[in-house]
DNA sequence: ATGAATGCAAAAACTTTGCATGACG
DNA sequence: CGTCATGCAAAGTTTTTGCATTCAT
């Protein structure tokens, strides 16, 4: 299960909505059911299960899980933004154009690449976001 | 002068808003102001140039543009999305997190590992989606 | 002339905020 | 108990849409 400790070492109050809300994502990760869920889907998700939380709720606490680096928050299309747990380390994104599904990998050429392209422009990393569009080959 | 010629080709009608989006988007990029335009900039702009068009038309016309290949739309940060003009061929983007700068690059490393990766999964690359959020050394 | 495009205003979608109430430590 | 968190509703942003009018061909 989810450590409540988690929400104590980021300084936030170990809530119900707080809580709920982590063990929401981590469960629906469990279940591989979807990794990366709108503020919307948590809400509803929540909904669903009987648990009581404001829609306001869910993006605050999300912001704030997000500051404390509990969670990542995506913008990968347009529209919405969503979010995913932060505990398994950084990895980066591909997604099947005809089926929607998302793969995550992580490689240390393109990431060593990165950090190599910016220092050459005087500048550091702070982040990234890579997202390959692909499709089964034939 | 961006040629009327890609409208046609594109199906759409040659009509005074479009025409002065396509230039506006031109102008600013040959101005080097700002490749990146949200339709709200654009919006601005034609207004201070003293053109009369409406900013939902400019939301549909970018539309219009990016379905025809016109335009590309980027969806950086979070809140709104930004256009640039399809025409100077494929690159990445290095966002200044402190500046909101843009700046563009690409890298042959990067391409190839890319091919790489999606191959060793068994896909084929559609398209992809690479943004630094970078800060100046100090 | 005729269908497509525009402008306006209204609405939709997503997210944030103010404030009174309620809960955590 | 004091403070922080919540819920609700209202407001903010960004983008889309309905509809009457105007324009391009």
């Amino acid at each position: 299960m989810v450590e409540n400790s988690e929400l104590r070492k980021a300084g936030l109050k170990v809530t119900l909505p707080r809580v709920k809300i982590l063990q929401m994502l981590d469960s629906t990760e469990q279940r591989n059911a979807q990794r990366h869920m709108s503020a919307e889907d948590v809400y509803k998700a929540l909904m669903e299960a009987g648990e009581d939380v404001g829609l306001a709720t869910v993006y605050r606490v999300l912001t704030q899980f997000e500051a404390a680096g509990l969670v990542v928050r995506h913008n990968f299309d347009g529209g919405h933004a969503v979010f995913e747990l932060a505990d398994n380390g950084h990895h980066d994104h591909m997604v099947n154009v005809e089926t929607s599904e998302v793969i995550e990998f992580t490689d240390e050429a393109i990431e060593r690449r990165q950090k190599e392209i910016v220092a050459e422009h005087g500048y550091e990393l702070v982040d990234h976001n890579l997202v390959l569009y692909v499709r089964k080959k034939k």
